[in-house]
DNA sequence: TCCTTCGTGCGAACCGGTTCGACAGTAGCG
DNA sequence: CGCTACTGTCGAACCGGTTCGCACGAAGGA
């Protein structure tokens, strides 16, 4: 494999003059740097990555941590690191991905070993682990997702407390009256998943002030749990005609559930979900909701990060906590109450 | 941030000594190698992953090269990606993720500038444009998929002829003698997504062997266009009497459209999928599948790749092929075929 | 004409590891 | 007792880039 020592000997110039050639960082002669350019393609020549982050302590290379915890939704997490992953590679740089569920100890490994100039951790939790290792670490971080202390990392979520009072409103102004909201299994909460319950308080204290009646129920993240729970909560609530969905598996069920029951929406009942536009289009589910936009989250954390590595935001600029507001995609499964549910 | 230099003048010792006494690549006094251990402790101290590469050009890291095409299911490559980074980490390597359009381009980067000891490459084509790329790069690479010319690379994939087989056999030996396959949307073959017809064309000679009829088309990606493409299929054979689907979408929207037609799987229709048990447990698929496997397939490719990387497999060492045997995992959506369908 | 300045290129040091060869000191052996 | 063998450590070189300081020649100004 050539080096830039074979560069400068094919082009007849010191190692030094065909760095510069190649970086621009000195002013070289146009004669010089055509032939170092002539060499570096006949050689084929490419830096070495490791050669260079040594003496430039720049790798070029994020990291991104994800974890897969159980009953929460895959493919969802797929999508944010999509949306990491692009972006990333517009701005020049590559994606160390770690899938471990021990994420302290490979976030260590990656910090330490200094494979990474940042790293995007992903799902993050209320009081998240690998927040303390982060902090401790050389290399600025990026989170999606809100943790109670934000000291320290720029961060950036859903506006949850939006989206719940937006689902709430969207309904009581086409005259609901009753609503059931079926959120993620408890557990997630109990686990760190703070947004579940801001959605769900927000949506709560939409529905006070608005003086609708909200029932909160947390639902199973598989079928055919939810396929039941789902059942009996509209047969527990018959009065009730807007459902509000905070739970990928709970609207991949839906439709046989309503088919079942012999429902239409908005026709019975009005139904809003909180899902990406990805996830409604590969499982074409019929439901307005509100865009959770994870390939944005993601590029706009990676944006951050990359201005912090780059030190465009000097260390001192104060660090973000940026809420995405919450759009509602009109696909048509909201409308006014029906007189009496079917 | 520290370095074996630091340790060493902690531990009274060169800086040669220090990497001796940490690799254990020579003799080392208990004394000295104790003061040494003492001192990264104190110290905190992680070898510079860029500094280990060039001096021993190992860089513990592959590749993985993912491509999401149009029509083919995103959450189903997900799996393949955990399979891999699980399994690479168990051995020790991290994992280096391009998801870019242009797989050649990033594959292409990220040998020559040598971050990656070796390479992964997904849902590989039947005349995949990486491959000559990767037969020309220098370091290893294990691929997931078959294409036409296996020369140079380590290939694993799920045995789709034995798996269409497999299917048509099933079925026949329960009593069906008229069958519909409904596989991938033609465009994946075109673009040589070999696997649909090597399944499709497995399933076909079966068929005429056992003297069973088959229908073979091709379904959409996509709702609501699959569940009606499954509706007509069904309409156009009344009297088929089993159900093959080598198409996720497909599977996910089954349930629906069986609903609709009042049809129960097996009462009034035999139904085999081919789709991993992760996939079916996410869905709530009630149907027996062929296991795809994902995540076996992405660990086999790893440790066959690590072997090449470390050298247990000398470069002359023949390349493996290895097909992966499909199994039929039951759940229950077979049996006799009704006298007549519904 | 002499001195300064600028444009170019070179040599050397450095980033942080690993590894080879040399060399004391000690043990083993006849 | 002298020779060999082995153990444990060190110094130096090397991996392949980048970057700083310096030198040299030509151009420009006084």
């Amino acid at each position: 494999m050539a080096t830039i020592g074979d560069v400068a000997r094919v082009a007849g110039v010191s190692r030094s003059t065909a760095s510069y050639a190649l970086s621009g960082k000195r002013a070289i002669s146009v004669d010089v740097r055509q032939r170092v350019e002539a060499a570096v393609r006949e050689l084929g020549y490419t830096p070495n990555a490791g050669a260079r982050a040594l003496a430039t302590s720049q790798t070029m290379v994020i990291g991104l941590l994800a974890q897969f915890l159980e009953d929460e939704f895959a493919p969802a997490m797929l999508q944010y690191m999509l949306g990491v992953s692009t972006t990333a590679r517009e701005l020049g740089y590559d994606i160390l991905l770690s899938t471990e569920e021990d994420g302290t100890r490979a976030l260590r490994r990656m910090t330490d070993s200094r494979m990474i100039d940042g790293v995007v951790l992903l799902n993050v939790a209320e009081h998240d682990e690998r927040l303390p290792v982060l902090r401790a670490a050389p290399q600025p971080g990026a989170l999606v997702g809100l943790p109670a202390d934000c000291t320290g990392v720029d961060v950036f979520d859903l506006d949850f407390e939006e989206a719940g009072r937006l689902m709430v409103d969207h309904l009581h102004r086409l005259g609901h009256r009753e609503l059931i909201l079926v959120s993620q299994p408890e557990h997630v909460v109990e686990r760190g998943g703070a947004y579940v319950w801001r959605l769900q308080n927000a949506a709560r204290e939409a529905a006070r002030v608005r003086g609708v009646t909200l029932h909160a129920v947390f639902g199973s993240a598989r079928q055919p749990e939810i396929g039941r729970e789902l059942n009996a909560v509209l047969d527990a609530h018959p009065g009730a005609t807007g459902l509000l969905l905070n739970n990928e598996a709970a609207a991949a069920a839906l439709p046989t559930v309503l088919h079942q029951r012999g429902l239409a929406a908005p026709q019975d009942l009005s139904v809003v979900g909180r899902y990406s536009d990805e996830f409604a289009r590969t499982f074409s589910l019929p439901y307005s909701s509100i865009e959770s936009a994870p390939d944005r989250l993601g590029g706009m954390a990676v944006r951050q990060l990359v201005r912090r590595i780059e030190g465009e935001a000097g260390t001192d600029e104060p660090h973000v906590v940026r809420f995405v507001s919450p759009e509602l995609v009109d696909r048509g499964s909201t409308g006014a109450p029906p007189a009496r549910r079917a």
